[in-house]
Order: structure tokens, then C-alpha cells, then sequence
DNA sequence: GGAGTCTATGTCAAATACGACATAGCTGGC
DNA sequence: GCCAGCTATGTCGTATTTGACATAGACTCC
């Protein structure tokens, strides 16, 4: 069956090169991670810059004042989604967003 | 007390301007689908590019082939988190990446 | 020192996103 | 034709993420 042999491709994957694909996936976490840590401070930097507070910001997203704090503290249950529908919402321009990123590159 | 105030403001807020802040909200989502189909052609590009499977791109981010179809398919139930990773995990340079993130402006 | 504002942190039920699986369609080589 | 690999779509149980709420700390102004 089809299903049955996608299913050996996948174990065999996991078996051959494991380590190496630790390693792999280590370093897309830790560039997701960096990504995400950039568009916090992006998110915080730009709030600020516009004068609004945390309420505020939790409004114009139609979200709630706890949730931008970890947003803004870099908390593990925040998604990239909500980071940067923040950013869009806080109104980051386009040098924001690229300023963002300078940290990465 | 001060819960009761919070969401005293957080409700005058939703009957003042409440058309404007759909109008803003909905400009806010229509940001956001925008970034996501750019990251999105920008996964589907990258993995052709390097002339791997939905399979094989699967695997190197732990996902399923099912799941890298949605993606590529603009599938209302992936998040940017995982369109990211997908285009990190395809060997996106971290300049594709920015390319793709800086349509916000 | 009390009141107001802003931010941080923890909890929780409900909503959403996830991987896995099944299965179908499509294409190209045999 | 048939088979193989690749992709698309739907479903499902589980895991993660969410907004809301409570509450506490820091700081200012009266």
C-alpha cells in the first residue's frame, strides 16, 4: 500500500542521519526563536513610538492587555501569527518591519 | 475595582468607532493574508528550487506531506508559525525570508 | 498614603492548529 | 494498460494557543 510505505520512508528517515537531523532542526528552531525575539522588540519599539499603551494596542487587535505583555516578554505560548498581527495592528511601517530584521542578518 | 474598569474601557471601546475598528481590523487581516501568501509562494518556490518533495520537506521539519500540501495551498488552518518554518526548513536565505516579511510597509 | 495608570504573571475553558492517516487525482515511464 | 512518485483534500484525536480574568508590582501625581 501506499500509505504503508510513506510510513517505512518517514522511519527510515528518522533512523538514518538522526543526529544530523537534530542538528538541522535545532537550527530552524533557533532561527525561528531569533525571528520571533527581533518582531517582539519590533512590536515594543514601535508601540512605544506611537504613544499607545498596552490596553490599546490589546483593543486596536481585539485581544486583551495580558496577552500583548507576553507578547512583548517573549513568552513561549505566543505565536508568531499573533507577534506580528501585533506589529500590523501597532502600525509598523515598512522600516519597522526592516529594521526588525537587521539584527538577524 | 480595577478588572471592572478595564473591561469598562475595553467595552466603550467596542461601541465607539465600532465601524471603523472592523474597517481597521479587516485592513489588519487583509496584512496579514497578504504576508502569509507571499511566504507561501516563497515555500513552494524555495522547495522546487532545491528540487525536493512535499515528502522530503516533511521530514526535515518533522511535519507530513499533508500538512506541507495545505500549506502550499493556502490552507486557512496553517499558521504563519508553520509557514515559517516550512521556508526556513526548505533552505530559504535568511534575504528570502526578509524579502517576503518586508510586503507589511 | 491613596488613587490612577501601566505592565507582568498565572490560570483556565474554549478555540484553533497540529501530525497522522486514508484516499484520490495526476503525470510519466515501462 | 499498470505502476510509481508526487500532490491534494478530508477527517480525527490530541496538543497548542487564545482571550478573558484576577491579581500584583512599579511609578506618578494629588
Amino acid at each position: 500500500m501506499k500509505a504503508s510505505k510513506l510510513k517505512r520512508l518517514q522511519a527510515a528517515g528518522w533512523k538514518a542521519g538522526s543526529a544530523a537531523e537534530f542538528l538541522g532542526l535545532s537550527g530552524q528552531e533557533a532561527a525561528l526563536v531569533d525571528l520571533k525575539l527581533a518582531l517582539v522588540t519590533a512590536v515594543r519599539a514601535t508601540r512605544r513610538k506611537r504613544g499607545i499603551s498596552q490596553i490599546d494596542l490589546a483593543q486596536r487587535m481585539r485581544s486583551s492587555q495580558s496577552r500583548i505583555a507576553k507578547i512583548e516578554a517573549g513568552d513561549a505560548s505566543v505565536s508568531l501569527d499573533l507577534i506580528v498581527r501585533a506589529l500590523i495592528a501597532a502600525g509598523a511601517s515598512q522600516k519597522d518591519v526592516q529594521r526588525a530584521f537587521i539584527a538577524i542578518g
